[in-house]
DNA sequence: GACTCGTGGAA
DNA sequence: TTTCCAAGAGT
């Protein structure tokens, strides 16, 4: 048994060396704070997608010392567009405890890591090994596939993460824990894509047990998603717009949108417009299908209202400095 | 253990 | 076009 797992792991980690993926922008200049960061951006969303954000968050906040004293709206701010807004939040909240019980300095133990919001097991996982070159396991959607196809763990079943859990621990190495990690990664990325697997290329394609099947296509039960719709209302005036945060415990927390029509009654806060129209257009969120209706109101000049929902009216050139939704900033860039 | 939480890449 | 699902974590 150990022997087998020592063949996994080196093959794994040569095969990074000559095959990884080094020109990522966060295998630059590694450090905990940068790996904590792509980490977190990487989690559910895809490399393609994360590279733009993190050049634009490691531009402004390259190090735990830069984003010390940044504000939750900043954070968020640079999150616009990228979903899943809880871990901004979530950044947010960690760096404030590394700075009160940490000294700023990074935590560099698993417990430490994991007490720390929006960090879990696999993502101290991969803090621990690629910046601190210790020997932890993670279990990423990567991982996840190459050894459950690598041992034929079959991952519809309900307790299968564990399974995954012991065996990704067991072929974690000891040496070249840097490499390896990076390597399962980027095999899982790369070689052992989810339709078609390239196992002639598979650095562990000789012990796979399923090297070279077909993979088969399952059907999940479908299940319908829930649709909701929304009705706002965005008021602006001399390229300034009047934005909300939302305070809900539900989806685009924090963030801000438009004035918001709960459909009880018949809000009458907006004044007599210059000029309205109105856009109706779905938006998909993970576990919603929205349909949004914006009506859209320009006015002579900006007016205060009466609520206590925390509002502002916002000038065009500064929204960037503020967290929207996807569709909202899309608006307002566009329609407006 | 099942939901919630965004957005878009890929086929 | 629709459908799946991605460097998961929190509740």
């Amino acid at each position: 048994m150990e022997a087998a797992t020592n063949i996994f792991s080196s093959s794994i980690y040569s095969w990074y060396e000559k095959h990884g993926r080094k020109d990522l922008p966060w295998r630059k200049n590694i450090t905990p704070y940068s790996v904590w960061i792509s980490e977190i951006m990487l989690q559910q969303t895809q490399v393609k997608t994360v590279i733009p954000f993190y050049e634009r968050f490691m531009k402004k906040f390259p190090d735990l010392n830069a984003i010390s004293d940044a504000s939750e709206e900043e954070i968020l701010a640079l999150w616009t567009g990228l979903g899943f807004y809880r871990r901004a939040k979530n950044i947010f909240a960690a760096k404030e405890i590394v700075k009160k019980n940490f000294d700023n300095n990074f935590p560099s133990t698993f417990d430490e890591l994991v007490s720390l919001p929006g960090i879990g097991k696999s993502t101290a996982g991969a803090i621990l090994s690629i910046a601190y070159k210790k020997s932890f396991p993670i279990l990423d959607a990567n991982v996840k596939r190459v050894i459950s196809r690598h041992d034929k763990v079959d991952v519809s079943e309900k307790k299968s993460d564990n399974k995954l859990w012991q065996l990704s621990d067991l072929y974690t190495p000891n040496k070249k824990i840097f490499e390896y990690t990076q390597g399962i990664m980027d095999v899982g990325a790369t070689v052992c894509s989810i339709k078609k697997p390239t196992c002639i290329e598979c650095p562990v394609s000789k012990t796979c047990k399923t090297a070279f099947e077909e993979i088969k296509v399952i059907r999940k039960s479908k299940k319908e998603k829930p649709q909701r719709e929304i009705f706002f209302k965005l008021a602006h005036s001399n390229n300034k717009f009047l934005l909300f945060k939302k305070n809900s415990k539900s989806f685009w927390e924090s963030l801000w949108v438009p004035y918001e029509d709960e459909g009880i009654k018949n809000d009458k806060i907006f004044k007599k417009p210059l000029k309205r129209n109105q856009q109706k257009f779905n938006h998909a969120l993970s576990h919603l299908d929205l349909m949004i209706t914006i009506e859209i109101f320009e006015y002579k000049k900006p007016f205060k209202i009466s609520t206590n929902r925390e509002h502002q009216w916002i000038c065009r050139d500064e929204i960037k400095n503020y967290g929207l939704p996807k569709p909202i900033k899309h608006i307002i860039d566009n329609h407006v």
